[in-house]
This record gives C-alpha cells, sequence and structure tokens, in this order.
DNA sequence: AATTTTTATTAGACTAATCTAAATACTATA
DNA sequence: TATAGTATTTAGATTAGTCTAATAAAAATT
C-alpha cells in the first residue's frame, strides 16, 4: 500500500516521463513535487525498493512496470473525479485540481467503480484528457492545436494545453469549453490570428497563443 | 490546520463524551482508536496545545468549543458522503463506513456545500443520524428502540444502534431500511419478541435484541 | 490508613517524510 | 584531459505519530 506522497511522486514521475518514454531527472522532479532536491532522492531511493521506479543513481528516474500501473490508477481517479465536480456539482475549471488532487486518493475500488458507472463511463474528463480504464489502457485521441489546422476545419474542444486559472476564466468568458463546437473561419497572415464560430453562433476572433493552446478533435 | 489523525481523535473524543457531555479517559479513547494508552497521551498533548481538547493530566479529556465545532465539522461531512454513497451509487450499508472514514477528512467547504445542495440539503444520513449545520447546529430527533414503545405503535425507522455487518446484512434481508415504516402489531410476553408490519405489507417476528436496535421514530 | 490494582504518563526508540549543509559524481568547456 | 560548474546524493537533524517498558498517580480493597 503507498503513501498519498508516495502516490503523488509516482504520478508526477510518470507526467514528467511524458508516460514512461524518457526517464526524469532529481531536479525537475523537486521543481514539480515543489520539495527540495535531497528530498527527491530520499523518496526515490523508498520507491526503488518498492520496485515502482527504475532507477539507477546520477541517472534519473523512472517508473516500472508496476509503477505504471499504480501511476494510471491514481490518474483514472483524478479524472474520474474531474467529471464528478464539473457535471453533477457544477465546479469551475480553475476550482479543480485543488480537491481532485484530495479525492483521486481515496483507497476504494467500488467507489470508483460506482462512481464511474453513476457517470456514464466517460471517456475523457472536463479538460479533455483520456480517462485511462481500470487495467490502466489509455484510448489517446487525435488532439490538435488550432494553429495547426486549415481554415475551413470545424471539430469538438477536447481539451488545453495549460491550465493557468487565468486562462481558464477566459475561455469560460468567451463561451468556450469542452465539448464546444468550433469552426475555423479565417487566419490572419501577419500575426496568426483566428477567426472561430463558436457552435455555429456567433464568431469571435482569438490571439495565436490562444489558439495554440485549444485542442480540437477532428470530428 | 489539522491532520487526519487529529481530526479522527477529535471525533473520537467527542463520540464517546456523548456531545461533550462527559470526559474520556486513557483507555477507552485508546480502544476506540485502536491504539496504544500511550499513544493517546502523546496524542491529547497536542491537541492540548492546539487548544482543540480540556485536559488536566490524569482526569481526562474533552472536547474544547473549538474543538467541538472541528468534530461537528468532521461528523458533518461524513454523514453528508454517506447519503452519497447510498443514494447516488447504491452502496449497500456495511460498506459505508470504510469509505466515509475517508471521504470525511478531504479539505474543501465548496464541495461539502456543493455535495449538500446536490444531495437536497438531507437532515438525516441513511443510519437515521442528523447531519450538523454549517455551524454545527444539530436537530436532534426523538427516536425510541422498539422495545419501549407500547403495541399498535406506528413509526418510521430513522436508525439504528450499533452497526455489526452482520446486523445490517439482516437488515437488509428483511427489507428494513432507513425510512422503512413499521407498525408494531405483537409483543410476546415470554421473551419479548415483537411482530412488526413493514410498510404495511408483509408482517415478520424480530427478536428482542434487533428491537433494542431498531429505532423508530413518532411520525 | 496502608496496600494493592488499575489507569495514565514519561522515557526512549522507531519510521516516514522532510530539511540544510557537505560531499560526490557527472558534464561541459577551455 | 584537467577543471569549473552543475546535478545528485549522503549525512545528520527535525517533526508527526507510533510503540514498549518503566514510572507515577488515582482508585479500590483490605
Amino acid at each position: 500500500m503507498l503513501s498519498f506522497v508516495e502516490e503523488n511522486y509516482l504520478k508526477a514521475i510518470y507526467h514528467l516521463s511524458e508516460a514512461g518514454k524518457r526517464s526524469v531527472n532529481t531536479n525537475s522532479l523537486a521543481e514539480e513535487m515543489k520539495t527540495a532536491p535531497a528530498s527527491v532522492s530520499d523518496m526515490i531511493k523508498r520507491l526503488s525498493e518498492k520496485k515502482m521506479v527504475d532507477y539507477q543513481k546520477y541517472r534519473g528516474v523512472n517508473v516500472s512496470g508496476k509503477g505504471k500501473i499504480k501511476a494510471l490508477h491514481v490518474i483514472r481517479q483524478h479524472r474520474i473525479w474531474k467529471v464528478f465536480l464539473v457535471e453533477k456539482l457544477n465546479f469551475q475549471w480553475d476550482q479543480l485540481d485543488e480537491v481532485a488532487e484530495q479525492l483521486e486518493h481515496i483507497k476504494s475500488p467500488l467507489l470508483i467503480q460506482r462512481l464511474d458507472e453513476f457517470l456514464g463511463f466517460p471517456k475523457f474528463d472536463p479538460h479533455g484528457d483520456p480517462i485511462p480504464d481500470e487495467n490502466g489502457q489509455l484510448i489517446e485521441k487525435r488532439k490538435d492545436p488550432i494553429t495547426q489546422l486549415p481554415v475551413g476545419t470545424a471539430g469538438i474542444v477536447v481539451g488545453v494545453n495549460g491550465s493557468s486559472a487565468s486562462f481558464l476564466k477566459y475561455l469560460d468568458k468567451v463561451g468556450i469549453s469542452i465539448g464546444t463546437r468550433l469552426q475555423i473561419v479565417d487566419r490572419m497572415e501577419f500575426d496568426g490570428s483566428v477567426d472561430v464560430t463558436i457552435d455555429g453562433k456567433k464568431t469571435i476572433t482569438i490571439s495565436p497563443t490562444v489558439a495554440e493552446n485549444i485542442l480540437l478533435s477532428e470530428a
């Protein structure tokens, strides 16, 4: 049985390694966990003894097979709770993570199974990130930033890059959220600004920075 | 900010003192917390420094004003989560406590406020225990065990004493739960067994022990 | 009232998770 | 390739929460 803290380290290692592809160095993990590099070394040693990570001194760390499953398990719970918070309790995007980071550590397979069922077995969380299944399988969905799609393309907003509170608030204000249908109607040559029609109703202009951070699925 | 463990001690002290009426001795608290008496002494000292309990060496301990509010806060969250688990996720009575004891410690006023609203501001949990309001106010409801009510009385099941898994399972099996309407139709002189009609449909005989542990409200 | 029994507290040690400061290994550059 | 610089690990200390064993206080019993 892992502690909350160990689960959080595992999740951070998994994320920073881009789903286990590369190995993570101590300093970036320390920054992510808001802790001292020395603490990271200590913790990695413990996780290594528990066979949750692959680790060689001075060589960085990565999740092991067991560790990856555990990490995906926590991520699954995190994302399912987010769906609940948004769909049932009307949480705003910027209020989600603080609470979901507590709820994700509740240990009860029955709870998460029933919650999943109650929510209709969602496949994506409110930020458009896919929800791993009970076995840790991830169904990746193609997602492209608006900047990389040609004029004329229509799609559903399935996610955003980054999650700064101010960005999420901006999206809320202009009426863009997960599930919103957008059509790219024009792109200015000079700066890359894009005109998009929101749900077929109003058309607004978004900056290239915003366009880069809104992900559309090819629907 | 109190830790999970501190919150659990506070809750236990509150319960054992019968809502702050008498003071609690170290051994019973140790038993309740499944820990050594020495650990209890240590913890009480800490809680006392934080002004959450009133404590004099060798004289027992009790919740302070601050501590009582904190305890009721945790109890409120516990009971609201139980309502959620039963009403939305179809949990059985005997699966409730393990999960609710984790969920009760989630720190988010917004979460519990929204959850309360989502559930329609319930006043009682699935065991019939009253839910304190945000200020820690408890609306106590008269509850009498079946053994203490005369033949002919009808009422709603609003609670049960004790919560052994086997007892709760028995109740489930015979079709008794919170909200069930019972009428006392007969009481055997020789052993105190009671015949009760369940929701006006079938009549069953229950043992005096069972009768003593089912609480009816005078509805 | 003195003594025994019970109950409660302290003393000292242990683990998990953290820290700062010091030491060590790796990397890059001259 | 020697050295300067950066990244990482170890050493040693700290805090929360726990334990066992020893001590002290209170309660009960003779």
